[in-house]
DNA sequence: ATATTTGCAAATAATTTGCACGTAA
DNA sequence: TTACGTGCAAATTATTTGCAAATAT
């Protein structure tokens, strides 16, 4: 049988925070590290099972960085399909919408006999804040 | 000083031809499998250092798949700027042009002050082989 | 009471590195 | 002959897992 209730505990409400306060990828490490190692230290591989756990509610996203290190951040699943524009200083992110698929989805079938049936775009720069 | 000559040695052979032969991306994990274990077979150690060796002279791309596993395909840097549609049975590539980018750059600076200085975007279906 | 979560330490798995030996130029 | 490349085994690093103890309901 599956999951009845989800507890709700301290060192996933710290986690919740953190990540709250952060609108920018963090890894696993990323995050143990800033929840720092006093009393109330939260275990790195309770990290990843919050994170694992929270990924698969889709209260989650998570992305690869280009070194291959998992990272994550809160993005509800409610919100429509968008994609990241993803600050070269700070790291935070800001959604924005994507018109232009269909149009190449259109050229992909045209010139390469594709089917389009999924896609990933990001986009690097600096944020308002930091230009 | 830097490096004088490349040298053409048996592995590095071997690992070129069966790049030419699979337009796709493998880890070095793939290569190495794919490779085989028989008398003349190239050490996985090889494999990494050979394609850190060709990317960094841009013969060579990588790509950290979705699971966080780097994947590399020959992919010359004179080529133009271009995206991947990777088939999702056989994973061949196909190249693709960037037309629509130039809208999104004004949406983002428009929308958001995001001043977009490059981009990442894979696309993901069924090539006209495995329709 | 009992299902869920945690911390710890040990296990995996991808990748990197040191080093002595082999090889292309 | 000498700069470059290779294989091997050991080291690193991110991530996962088993398990007994702790906690939320």
């Amino acid at each position: 049988m599956g999951l009845r209730h989800e507890y709700s505990t301290r060192p996933r409400e710290r986690i919740a925070e953190l990540l709250r306060s952060e609108r920018r990828f963090l890894s696993a490490g990323d995050i143990h590290g800033l929840l720092g190692s006093g009393q109330a230290r939260v275990a790195l591989s309770t990290v990843y099972r919050t994170l694992e756990h929270w990924l698969s509610k889709g209260e989650v996203t998570a992305r690869v960085d280009p070194q291959g290190e998992s990272t994550f951040m809160l993005c509800a699943p409610q919100q429509q399909h968008h994609h990241h524009a993803i600050c070269n200083a700070c790291g935070r992110v800001e959604d924005v919408g994507c018109e232009a698929i269909d149009r190449i989805a259109e050229s992909l079938r045209g010139s390469h006999g594709f089917e389009l049936s999924g896609h990933a775009m990001e986009f690097f720069g600096r944020c308002r804040a930091c230009r």
